[in-house]
DNA sequence: CGATAACCGGAGAGCCACCCCGGTTAGCAA
DNA sequence: TTGCTAACCGGGGTGGCTCTCCGGTTATCG
């Protein structure tokens, strides 16, 4: 699958170098968000700016490889959600999941799913973003065919709220609540059944 | 209470500077988005870049001075909802036109209202923050008393919230939809009886 | 028609992303 | 062990950005 397939495992300078920038960019990215300073990284790393642009040639790809083992957990919360709960309940409490992820990533996860407006041409590779699209996908399916939520909703629409919300509550730490009213509310508007009457869905 | 009062109108080269420089900005924002080259701005107006800075000392003072009157029809366009329409119907009406208008400005009512985070000390001046705020209080305020929507909502979060989705859903013009749907599943929400009936927003 | 305060913008300092290319080194084979 | 070579490194350059300083220019008023 991964086009990734080294015909020679890499080079140990070069893994080296490529763990020393991973762990670099954890650190700044948390300490200055989801766009600090590239060659800050790189000085950080002990590495050529060079080096950096050689193993990530975007900003992008250097995001997606710092978060994609935590994306992988957050799939896997999906799964397991959705043994354990109720159709609903599995797709909203992982959505709260998300929620509190994309919070406490300043942004991050925000950042690598929205992107996409400086990329045109370059067909990046879009791995964590198609990872979290399926498994929300697979939850609002289920919910959706037990009719726990409204039809025509999207996936990608779910994950659009959540980014959106962790993007603009960013910053604000006084109203770090918001960004939790403002879910509750929307998970309020895709019930099937917010209230106790029948379903007339008159427009 | 503007403080721009001058004890002296102005310089006519001044003014007329100024004047280029907004007309330039507008273009550049429309064109290039929220952050546009301030540099190609000047350039655009025919200006160095220090009048530009001495004009506009941040990039915010300047989408500040752009928007200042279509925000100000934006809350005309409240009171007017407020007058002929229930007061639900007002405010949902009234957070489609800020939505249309977000959408069609480039994401940058969401640049206004949300940045503010490299300006901590500053103490900038929110004025269209502080005028859209108040318009959204009002609708909201009466919509809550006349048990139209749940309580518990700020003006601030709807605010957040529809900057929010024109931000996430910027750049994604095939699916310009999304910003939609999802702002009608969280009005959705918000209501206080959400089966109840659907009204028509005439947009 | 000066005097002068307001105003202008070229030039420069200090950032940044991204790339070129000569020097270095790991890894393999003999 | 030794030597060869492809893989790798990173200093330094390019070009773009924001923002500031300051010597020259000009509108404005007496």
């Amino acid at each position: 699958m991964a086009g990734t397939a080294a015909r020679r495992p890499m080079r140990a300078d070069a893994r080296r170098n490529y763990e020393r920038i991973l762990a670099a960019a954890e650190q700044s990215f948390a300490d200055h968000g989801a766009n600090a300073s590239l060659e800050g990284i790189a000085r950080r790393a002990g590495v050529g700016s060079a080096t950096l642009h050689r193993h990530f040639p975007s900003r992008r790809s250097l995001l997606e490889a710092v978060f994609h083992d935590r994306v992988e957990a957050l799939c896997a919360r999906a799964r397991e959600h959705a043994r354990s709960s109720g159709p609903a309940a599995a797709l909203f409490s992982w959505l709260h999941d998300l929620n509190a992820y994309a919070a406490a990533s300043h942004g991050l996860v925000a950042s690598l799913l929205h992107d996409g407006r400086d990329a045109d041409l370059l067909e990046q590779n879009d791995d964590c973003k198609k990872m979290i699209t399926a498994a929300a996908g697979e939850l609002l399916q289920r919910a959706e065919q037990a009719g726990e939520v409204r039809p025509g909703m999207h996936a990608e629409d779910l994950l659009v709220l959540v980014s959106a919300l962790s993007l603009a509550t960013e910053g604000h730490e006084g109203d770090a609540q918001a960004g939790r009213r403002l879910l509750d509310m929307a998970i309020r508007g895709m019930r099937s059944h917010p209230c106790e009457r029948t379903t007339d869905f008159g427009s």
